[in-house]
DNA sequence: CCTTGTGAAGTTATTCACAGCA
DNA sequence: TGCTGTGAATAACTTCACAAGG
């Protein structure tokens, strides 16, 4: 174990090295060349970035799935689950609420807010959708740290504000807006647009 | 211009600049720093970046916007509008169909594609939702190049397989499934189980 | 002054190559 | 033999610093 620092890209791989262990199924050890062929990145990359967090495999053999595993959820912070709040409850929101991968990675949606009386009141996917004036108070109340936000960019910063008034930690952003966070909050921007405008960015140069 | 290879963090930065035009509403020229404090990014590596592009910004003035937007429609390839198919009509899907991002992008949503016969025959935001097996033709005969994957994980192969074989060059992958295709057909992937896990893990770690 | 454009320096990430262990 | 773990080499990316133009 060298304990530089964890470079992100190797953090960023990390969910992958997961999923691509969880899918394969396999059951005892793991080569870093098979793990390799289920999830597209190089077996040196593989060893280096696990040589991050210690002595994890066994030379000759491999590493062992389970253990392997579990390290990696506690890195990743999803050994426990985490509440999050939907907030924008329109087409994205609403498919986002009843997203099971989601759940199967850990997070518990408790529930939604939007600010349209249509829709405060209403249950989608079997949880509450409330009034945005009442979030604060419920963030703060059900101690949650993360949240989904797929409102109209318009109101995206007044929306944020208030969930970092509230107390929220991370906030996964589907609008565009380019939010302005303290330090403390992270973010991490999904913009559906971008992503289409890169992959035929991709598809002429390349 | 240094006509080097143009790093892919710049491709990726270069769709965020385009909004971040945009959204400034600014007219006239607008300067690196100006366009830095819009969109989060250094002066430094906005102008590194456009500078692999060749001579596009005005010393002492900055950048004309308007030209400068044209520019990167055209490195990003969306100076013209483009057909996308979505495959997989449940909640994620029905959302990205009705998704005005993507209009707003250049990206024309066509018609979208299910196995469910309650779902085939049907509309989902003004476009048909019809059967996949005629999938393959309909790519054919329209000349689609680009496909949204948001079918259940287990029949994203196979699904795969008919897109490529219509004709499909790129995929924005929905699905958990790490998809292996064909050197030529470009593919993205947006897990957002695994974003929000990454946001997780930044999130304990920083 | 204000800008851009860019070589060079500095930083970070990936790949290589091999020691050491089973 | 096949494997991991890791320093060293390489490659990629970002930031700096400054010349030159408005």
């Amino acid at each position: 174990m060298k304990s530089r620092k964890i470079p992100n890209p190797t953090i960023m791989r990390l969910s992958l090295y997961y999923r691509g262990l969880a899918e394969s199924r396999k059951e005892g050890f793991i080569s870093s060349r098979e793990l390799s062929e289920v999830t597209g990145f190089s077996p040196e990359q593989i060893r280096q970035d696990f040589s991050y967090f210690g002595q994890l495999g066994y030379p000759g053999k491999g590493y062992e799935i389970s253990l392997l595993m579990d390290k990696i959820k506690n890195i990743l912070g999803i050994d426990k689950r985490l509440k999050v709040i939907v907030v924008g409850i329109g087409n994205l929101g609403s498919a986002l609420m009843s997203y099971r991968g989601f759940q199967e990675q850990g997070f518990d949606i408790v529930s939604g807010f939007d600010v349209d009386p249509k829709k405060i009141g209403g249950v989608v996917s079997g949880k509450k959708v409330m009034n945005v004036s009442s979030m604060k108070k419920y963030i703060r109340k059900h101690e949650v740290k993360f949240a989904v936000l797929t409102v109209p960019s318009g109101i995206a910063h007044s929306i944020t504000e208030q969930l970092v008034a509230g107390g929220i930690r991370a906030i996964l952003n589907f609008t565009p807006a380019r939010l302005k966070l303290p330090r403390e909050v992270k973010l991490l921007n999904v913009d559906l647009g971008v992503e289409l405008e890169r992959l035929s960015c991709l598809t002429l140069l390349r």
